[in-house]
DNA sequence: GTATCAATGATAGAGCGAATCCATCTAAAG
DNA sequence: CTTTAGATGGATTCGCTCTATCATTGATAC
């Protein structure tokens, strides 16, 4: 019934004090304004204006109408402005899906350049996932994952974009240390450390160990890389990271890193995204962002 | 670009799940929305849901959009309830505007009914008129105008709801205070307090003092009739007010009531309005309160 | 005063465009 | 295979806007 056509109107005519001058700066004729504002007048039931020889003179409807003008136009108009941003992808949520437990520190790295180029983009990132990381891409809880897995599927593309080695973390002073690096059978003897997530999804599981048939003599978790390698330096255990992380934390605490196996265990950081998203422009930027990174720190 | 109808049409979409029941909602067939809403995402450029097969998922935008619904739309509808109320009478603010000073009193015991029988109508009393009472009425500045001074006018109506008599108060033990009336002379050695307004407005000396040709003694001013009463039980001067009003500080200050001239000075108040206010029922329920007080009163 | 002119709002009628409807199609889910 | 939901094309109708004109008012000059 009060659409915002008759919103502007009023404030038009506040403006511009009559409604000759409303019909102007809204590009119609006077006569269209007066047809509407009788209908307006009519719907409501009561004048907005009284006429009094070639004034208008708000009544307390009138009155009352400018006011819900003034809070709903700027609304709206402010609503079409962001509605455009993120139609041309320039404002919206990256929701990112983790799917790699160490690979939190590499996407810190690139999510705070990103967040400086993106100001109107927010940054949320997700861990848990009750049907996978794909299944949250594909039910639209993230827009970007970072997995070690890459999962073809029709409408989803994986990208890689930052090879590592995955490699083993003993304290510095360990006997094993001194090796070139280890065979599986090595591990027999140690505890090891990592992450609270099923072991069919470790690759020190699938890679190393599983093919040998050896299991570790203890087996501990951790939610954090920090508190891993502060039990690693203390002779609690070994643990299984990516090279660039391990190196990261070995200056600061007395560890030594390892080669698994005589080839080393080679792994990929893939980023997958639905292929429909491709308008998103900030999705783009920030798989460019995490492509060059890989490049820079080569 | 973004109306009012596509807000609802997002809010219902949100509320009943698909088109056809939104359609359903809005009294319009499914091809309508479908249609609307083709042209909406065509002109904001974005996609408002994901068509998922049957379903139909919220974009980023479309959530934008149902917020925006649910701060417009309340605002919108709670306005047409609250133009409705006004255009039935029911609802408004009452200004009313004072040209007597002591009518305050007798004002109040009108308005604190009025409000309890018109919960959602306000009442804003002024007392300052550029162009005087009437000038205000005519200007809009006030709906009613209370006065002692009705000013037969095209577009006005002036109607007496309240008779009194014009009496002067003296201390009690006043050496005047056994007469059973006063003359104008023996104004010519006391003291007069009354309201600050011009003298020729002030009935004690249009109809009585002047006629005579006489002057008091002195002539001080006091806002309030609290002060002035005060004043006058103090021995510092006299006061002319109505006789009710007196009457009703005689009872706890020591003054006395005494009639000017041997006939007393007939008052009226009046109440004035603007003939094509008619449609404005707490306006005529006003003036009907104000006739009815008069009559109980008695 | 009064005659005239400019400016504003109201109104009638015509025309056109947009919104809606109906019918039908396509796709997906059970 | 049936049911259900959304998309689409074409016809129709409804209503908005336009043009043209009138009425009223306020200003200005005489």
């Amino acid at each position: 019934m009060i659409e915002r056509i008759h919103l502007k109107l009023v404030k038009a005519v506040q403006e511009h004090g009559s409604l000759t001058a409303a019909a102007k700066e809204l590009f119609v004729t006077q006569s269209a304004l007066s047809h509407t504002v009788r209908k307006l007048e009519d719907n409501l039931g009561t004048k907005i204006w009284l006429r009094e020889g070639r004034n208008l003179r708000l009544t307390q409807a009138g009155n009352y109408l400018i006011n819900i003008a003034n809070r709903v136009l700027p609304l709206l108009e402010h609503a079409e402005d962001k509605l455009k941003q993120i139609s041309h992808g320039e404002r919206g949520t990256l929701r990112i899906g983790m799917e790699c437990h160490p690979c939190y520190q590499w996407l810190l790295k690139i999510v705070s350049p990103f967040l400086h180029s993106w100001p109107d983009v927010d940054v949320d990132v997700k861990q848990k996932f009750q049907f996978g990381g794909v299944g949250a891409l594909l039910d639209y809880e993230i827009d970007l994952l970072v997995t070690p897995d890459p999962f073809y599927k029709a409408g989803l593309s994986f990208e890689p974009v930052f090879d590592y080695e995955q490699v083993l973390v003993l304290p510095k002073d360990h006997t094993l240390a001194k090796r070139k690096y280890l065979q599986a059978a090595d591990l027999r003897d140690l505890t090891l450390l990592t992450y609270p997530v099923a072991t069919d999804r470790l690759d020190i599981y699938t890679q190393f160990l599983n093919p040998a048939g050896v299991n570790p003599k203890k087996h501990k978790t951790s939610e954090t890389t920090e508190i891993m390698l502060q039990m690693v330096a203390c002779n609690r255990g070994v643990a299984a990271m990516p090279r660039w992380l391990a190196e990261e934390y070995s200056q600061k605490l007395p560890l030594s890193v390892l080669r698994l196996g005589r080839a080393g265990i080679a792994k990929q950081i893939f980023l997958g995204t639905r292929t429909n998203d491709g308008e998103i422009q900030y999705l783009d930027a920030f798989v460019e962002m995490a492509r060059n990174y890989k490049l820079s720190s080569k």
